[in-house]
DNA sequence: ACCTGAACACCGTTCAAGT
DNA sequence: ACCTGAACACCGTTCAAGT
C-alpha cells in the first residue's frame, strides 16, 4: 500500500527534493523537530528497521550526515524517541482518589502506550527504559503517589522498579509472538487482564510490607 | 588484556588458520558445534559485538560465508545461543519438597543464570525469551510444579507467563545501568532481595486465586 | 551554522564456482 | 557437502570542504 521509494509528502518531516539538487553550503531547512517527526513516521511505517540514519535522511531528502547537526548521534535520536512518547501517558490527578487507584490507572496509561508503539518496546527494554525529563516527570509522580499510601524511601525506589519491570515486561510480551512454551498463546484481552490481575497481586504485596513507622 | 586479532588460542572453537591458505573446496574442519563454541567465547570476550557472522568466521580462519554451511542464519545461531545458555539452569527434583518452594528456587536459578550472561538478557527479551529444546523442558517442569500446587490449565499458563516476564525483566534491569529516575541506583544485592520479594508477592496472588474445584 | 561529497570501517546474505 | 571469491545492498560516523 504505502510505497516509500518516492513519495515525499506524508505524516511530516518529509521534503520535497526531487529536482533542487543542493550544493554544499545550501540550507535544507532542516531542524531537530523535523528528524524526530521523520523519525516517528519511519516507524509507523516501516517499523525499527525505517530508523536507520541513511534512511531517515532519504525520507528528508539530505545527505546522511545532515542529520548530525541536528542529532548527537542514532542513540540520542532514540533517546528522544523514547522519552518523547512517554509523554502520551495522561497523569491521573495526583490529588484524587486513592493512591492505589493512582497507581493502578497511571501503570495501565503507561501499558496501553507501550502497546500503541510495539516498535519501540524492544527499544525501552535495550535501553532499560528512558532517561529523559518526561521519564524523570512520570516517575516522580508515581513516587508522590507512593507517598500518600505511605511508602516512601528506599521501599519506594523499589516498589516503583517493580512497577515499572512489570509494566515494561508484559508490554514487550504482548508486543511480542508466544514466548512461553506451549501452544496455548493467550489474547491481547487475556494478557491485558492477566497485567491487571498480577499488578495487584504487586500492589497488595506493596501495601502489606512492614514499614518503619513514620 | 585480551587481545583480540592474532590470537587464535583461547576458549574454544578458533582455528590457526595462519599460513595455511585454503582454495575453494578445501575443508576447514568446521562443525555446528564450533561455531557456537566461537560464539559463546566471542560474547564473553568481545560482548554482543562479538557475535556478528563476519567476525566469527575471523575468529574461526574461515571466509564469512563458510558460517553458512552449519548455521541457518545469525538469527539461528542466536536463537541456539539462547536456548543452550538455559541448559546451565539446574531443576531441582521435582517430587520433594512444597511446589511453592520449587518453582522459587528455579525461578531464581533462572535468574542467576541470566546475570551470569549479562551481553544476552537484551537478547531473551528481543526475542521475548527461548523457543528451544530447553526452554519447552524448563516451561513443563514449572507447569509440573504449579500442578501440584492444583493450578493448572489457562490458570498455569498464565501463572507460568507472569513467572517469566518477572524473571527475564527482573534481569533485564539487573544487569542494565540505573533506569528508574533519581539517583538511588540499588546494588545487586538489594535488586535480588527485591527480585525474591515480589516473585513472593505474585507467588502469594497465584495461589490466592479462586479456582475452579476439580 | 548547516549542508554536501567522499570516505572509512563495517554489516548479513547470496551466487557461482571449485574439490 | 563444505568451502572461497566476489558481489550486493546496506550500516553509523567522520572529515574536509563550501556558503
Amino acid at each position: 500500500m504505502a510505497s516509500e521509494r518516492e513519495r515525499p509528502s506524508g505524516t511530516g518531516g518529509e521534503r520535497p527534493s526531487s529536482a533542487e539538487r543542493r550544493t554544499p553550503g545550501q540550507r535544507a531547512g532542516l531542524t531537530r523537530d523535523a528528524v524526530m517527526a521523520a523519525a516517528r513516521a519511519a516507524l509507523a511505517q516501516d517499523g525499527v528497521d525505517g530508523l536507520s540514519m541513511r534512511r531517515l535522511a532519504r525520507r528528508l531528502g539530505v545527505a546522511p550526515n545532515a542529520l548530525y547537526s541536528h542529532v548527537a548521534s542514532r542513540d540520542d535520536l532514540i533517546d528522544a524517541l523514547l522519552d518523547d512518547t512517554l509523554g502520551e501517558v495522561r497523569s491521573p490527578d495526583p490529588s484524587r482518589g486513592d493512591w492505589r487507584r493512582g497507581i493502578e490507572t497511571m501503570t495501565r496509561r503507561t501499558y496501553d502506550v507501550l502497546l500503541a508503539h510495539p516498535d519501540l518496546v524492544p527499544l525501552y527494554i535495550a535501553r532499560r527504559g528512558a532517561r529523559g525529563p518526561v521519564a524523570v516527570a512520570l516517575g516522580e509522580q508515581m513516587l508522590a503517589m507512593l507517598a500518600r499510601g505511605g511508602i516512601e524511601g528506599d521501599e519506594a525506589t523499589e516498589a516503583l522498579r517493580t512497577l515499572i519491570v512489570h509494566t515494561i515486561g508484559f508490554a514487550a510480551f504482548a508486543t511480542g509472538d508466544t514466548l512461553p512454551p506451549g501452544p496455548s498463546a493467550l489474547t491481547p484481552r487475556a494478557l491485558e487482564r492477566l497485567f491487571a490481575r498480577s499488578l495487584g497481586w504487586l500492589l497488595d504485596g506493596i501495601a502489606a510490607e512492614p514499614r518503619a513507622r513514620s
